[in-house]
RNA sequence: GGGCGGGUGGCGAAGAGGCUAACGCUGUGGUCUGCAAAAUCACCAUUCACCGGUUCAAAUCCGGUCCCGCCCUCCA
């Protein structure tokens, strides 16, 4: 295989404890802990999600051909006991919330990965890998139960960077006296009365939690991944123990680089589950558009801490809105003309420049630890930039467009690798979306009439539910997250309309009812008042 | 106690020996607008927790002090 070497790309490497150049195939395994099934997703889960959904991204577009794995931790302690307390079977639990968690991972944009193991249909393979590393004298069977002998791996603590001495000294879990070091950890454990289990040549039971990881990661990416991924807090034991298990069995190292992100704070308190802190990530995506949670999770570099409020999701959904504004004005000023020039002159090759210029910057901070943070602010700058040209260059000249469609291609192409731009537009089909121009028409015609009363109420309506509408020279531009129902503006429709009738401005009233009929709506006028209904087109 | 990371403007957040300390939010003033919004222009840290030191040069390196978070237990 052709090996290509990234002499930029670097990556702070936890196993390391700095810095270093990735050295990289063309094709990129990464192992990405996904989460255990028994609740749906906080937002210190989805962290994780979208920080290495963009190092992904970010690989993909430096042309490396990534293989994805992420698995669901579905046989487990709390979720057996979850589903006792709910009466259900464990798996079918585990299930539900799997569907429930991708439901919210799609709304990030995540991209899914190649294969989303599960622990229940690895049994098999983990039950092979405790006989290995029984046979190899790195675990013991204990009535039943099996656990690893950390005393075995030489280099046990080298992820985490402690010595087994200061573990054994420091102690403060409850210690099992039958095993033969306080640290050796559990392989296989027996099940209790009511437990799940499965058949294996100890005990009937389960695995234990950390063997899944090291079994399914060499299973589909073979015995040396390239980047594992997860929280900072899996550090120790979790990834310890996996590096443990592997390297015991393959004799190969596990790991090339080691990535851990930094945790979401609540009031600078580490949110988690068993403080309690935490915030379910579909409650948060009701109140806030999925791609503002992106780029509030992607604005910080990856290993810092991030603090959690909703100030900080209003700040990120105003940041995020400036970035999204030169789209569409880059759209807007490419409406019309079509691309028919080979290349930008004059103003336009400057800004080509200066855009390529950005996005040199913008490649060089990505390569230096994924750092999003200062990427975004090249991103700036690129707004910046494309928004003087566009309110500065004739927009009928054919090069100028042109210069638009490339700069504008570049700095799109750029906020997806970051996914701030993939939030899926509001459905264009919808009666509600087909019902805006009316407002649009029935403006400007006021404010073409000096009627300025009608054109701020129609503004303002429109601002209470949750529509900016904002005057361009001819027409006007709709912003909004979401829309409200179709009848909501009908109904204020056919308020204006009987204004119009009252003050006998009929052609006023005949063109809201005309509006609404090309779109569908008969209105009916009876005696009761005024009746509609929506008809398929 | 051991290990890791951090303290930068009103807030958030980059920067890790040398350009005016990015960028965003907020705020102020101007342009544009019927008024707005959006956009745009200008302003907003002589200073980077504190004290010493190294250096021609330090927010960045070294030593010390004070705070804060995380891991050492299930956790992303």
């Amino acid at each position: 295989m052709r090996k290509v070497r990234w002499h930029k790309l670097k990556v702070y490497n936890t196993l390391s404890g700095d810095k270093q150049t990735l050295d990289l195939n063309p094709e990129v395994s990464m192992y990405v802990c996904g989460p255990t099934t028994y609740n749906y997703i906080h937002l210190g889960n989805a962290r994780p999600l979208v920080v290495f959904d963009t190092v992904r991204r970010y690989l993909e577009y430096k042309g490396f051909k990534v293989k994805y794995i992420q698995n669901f931790t579905d046989v487990d302690d709390k979720i057996i006991q979850r589903a006792n307390e709910l009466g259900q079977d464990p798996l079918e639990l585990s299930n539900f919330y799997i569907e429930q968690y991708f439901a919210d991972a799609d709304k990030l944009g995540i991209i899914r990965a190649d294969v989303h193991p599960r622990v229940s249909e690895h049994i098999e393979d983990i039950i092979v890998a405790i006989k290995t590393l029984i046979d190899k004298g790195y675990a013991y069977e204990l009535n039943g139960d099996v656990y690893y002998r950390v005393k075995a791996f030489a280099e046990y603590g080298k992820l985490s960077g402690r010595s087994l001495d200061d573990m054994l000294a420091g102690a403060r879990v409850e210690v099992d006296m039958r095993k033969e070091e306080a640290a050796d950890f559990a392989l296989w454990k027996s099940a209790k009365p009511g437990e799940p289990y499965w058949e294996s040549p100890w005990s009937k039971g389960r695995p234990g939690w950390h063997i899944e990881c090291s079994v399914m990661s060499t299973r589909y990416l073979g015995d040396t991944v390239d980047i594992h991924g997860g929280g900072s807090d899996l550090i120790f034991p979790h990834h310890e123990n996996e590096i443990a298990q592997a390297e015991a069995i393959t004799g190969k190292p596990f790991v090339r680089y080691w990535m851990h992100n930094g945790f979401i704070t609540v009031n600078k308190e580490k949110m988690s589950k068993s403080l309690g802190n935490f915030f379910i990530l579909r409650d948060i995506l009701d109140r806030f558009p999925a791609d503002v949670v992106r780029y509030y999770l992607v604005a910080t570099h990856y290993r810092s801490p991030l603090d959690f409020d909703d100030g900080k999701l209003e700040e990120a959904g105003r940041a995020l809105n400036r970035l999204k504004t030169t789209l569409i004005l880059a759209e807007e000023f490419k409406a019309g003309g079509g691309a028919e020039v080979e290349s930008a002159g004059g103003k336009g090759l400057e800004l080509e420049e200066k855009i390529n210029g950005l996005r040199k910057n913008f490649i060089e901070a990505m390569d230096d630890d994924f750092n999003t943070a200062r990427a975004i602010g090249y991103l700036f700058e690129m707004s910046h930039q494309l928004n003087i040209f566009i309110a500065d260059a004739a927009r009928e000249d054919k090069q100028n467009q042109e210069a638009i469609r490339r700069t504008g291609k570049i700095f799109y192409e750029l906020g997806s690798v970051l996914g701030i731009f993939t939030a899926p537009a509001v459905d264009s089909d919808s009666v509600s979306e087909k019902l805006l121009p009316i407002f649009g028409q029935l403006r400007n015609q006021a404010r073409q009439e000096k009627n300025y009363a009608l054109a701020d109420d129609l503004r303002n309506w429109l601002s209470s539910q949750g529509i900016a509408m904002e005057d361009q020279q001819e027409d006007s531009r709709f912003r909004y997250d979401h829309l409200p129902e179709p009848n909501v503006l009908i109904e204020k429709l056919l308020a204006l309309r009987a204004e119009f009738k009252k003050n006998k401005v009929y052609i006023q009233a005949d063109f809201i009812r005309d509006s609404l009929q090309e779109r569908g709506i008969i209105i009916e006028d009876t005696r009761e008042g005024v009746r509609f209904k929506i008809v398929e087109k």
